[in-house]
DNA sequence: CGACACCTTGAAGAGGTTCAAGAAATGTGG
DNA sequence: CCACATTTCTTGAACCTCTTCAAGGTGTCG
């Protein structure tokens, strides 16, 4: 075995327990078969370690089968901002289709596993398979409109506004994924929270401790327990114009 | 002529001057005839219309020929934001096609005519036509990665940086165009301009004397002629991590 | 020409940042 | 498995940027 972080074997989205988040696609079996072998391998990451990087060619996206990533967007003069955070079931890699290179990183927050999508292999079913066209192009459409969405937070938003908005967002996510409503442990710093929601990690550390002074949560470290969160909605849609 | 507003005489890319911009695709004749058939009409709007509003069933892209559009994304409570300013040769409406409906709204700021891309065309033709697909995958990704400089703009730039990395952006879009590269009439108030960028129009005004002051540009109304386009570089680019 | 929308500027105030110090957790090497 | 180094988190105080509120000026359109 050349390479332990590889595997080629049995690597196929028909047995995939994760194929209703990542492909739900409907097609007769012929199609189906053909999206099987979307896949060309699958691979293991430790923490920290990059999936890609900004400048990289791009060839392939990338479907999260384990643990969490985060995306960083890094400009010529050295800022960084955190653009998304991405857990099992979602795609990654889409900024690299248009200059045929990858304009942010890709960071594994934790111990990872994702399958390989090669995009040359996808662009061709998905031009004998309408259903896994459309697939794409709304995957495509959904990054638009939470990027967008994520404009608006940044945009017009108060810092309690976006950590509440945040933590909704994230226990969502996980609930959709069987995990509780209530609990969660986060995967990333403050910090890493901070440059997703456009605010220092001093600012997000202090808006647990508010939120946890008021009754909303309990925090300790990394661990959430989201005790009343419809004043999470409430703080969330309180403002406005 | 039932509706003046709309044509479907001669409508047709191959003899129009914005292909370039719009549909820069490379195939053979039969292909570019396909494509010269994405066109189902044209469209005129006056300053102020909706061009589509959010909720508004998805079955069009639209290219914008002549004028200018803002697109918008509201909140449940009311909040707005200004996510994009568009102009003659981009596509409008990606944002429709996940949900089968549109998340945000486009208006027209000044006199406009548009193209109408029917959607599901656009998809048939562009499983025949892998150029085609190949570019609507671009547009798409684009679009992400525009979208997550503007968070990066958004999340990590004071007021000052913010703005002229704005007017920089639009005066390069406007030269490729072939306007000038100093001079141009803004097509938005200054409230759009700091609902795109985050800020108050208060903070918008206040910058734009202080660049006049400084002599980096004059600005009479939305008047305005770039001086020295390398300040507003060096303020882009100045601070950072 | 008058009404309305848009823009500018000042002064006061709030929200978030910066700087700093210490505490808690995590990981590492012996 | 423990001790130590490192990273991460919390909290306080001073500061700064941007916002808010207010008033007046300018431009535009019917």
């Amino acid at each position: 075995m050349p390479c332990p972080n590889f595997s080629t074997l049995k690597v196929n989205c028909s047995n995939c327990n994760l194929r209703d988040l990542c492909m739900p696609v409907e097609a007769d079996i012929d199609e189906l078969e053909s999206i099987a072998g979307l896949i060309s391998a699958r691979r293991k990451l430790k923490r920290g370690e990059l999936l890609y990087s900004h400048g990289e060619p791009f060839s392939n996206l990338y479907a999260v089968r384990t643990g969490f990533f985060k995306t960083v967007v890094t400009s010529s003069d050295g800022r960084d901002q955190v653009t998304g955070f991405h857990m099992a079931g979602e795609i990654v890699g889409l900024d690299g289709i248009v200059d045929d290179q990858h304009s942010c990183d890709a960071v594994a927050l934790e111990d990872a596993e994702i399958c390989v999508l090669p995009y040359a292999r996808m662009a061709d079913i998905s031009r004998k398979v309408p259903a896994l066209q459309t697939h794409v192009h709304k995957l495509m459409s959904r990054e638009i409109v939470r990027d967008q969405n994520m404009m608006l937070l940044l945009g017009s938003m108060r810092a309690e506004e976006r950590l509440a908005a945040f933590l909704l967002n994230l226990v969502q996510r996980l609930h959709v994924r069987g995990l509780s409503q209530s609990e969660l442990v986060l995967r990333m710093t403050r910090e890493e929270i901070g440059s997703y929601l456009g605010l220092k990690l001093e600012t997000v550390s202090r808006m647990f401790s508010r939120f946890a002074d008021e009754g909303i949560m309990e925090v300790r470290q990394r661990h959430v327990r989201i005790i009343d969160p419809e004043a999470l909605e409430r703080i969330v849609n309180q403002s406005g114009a």
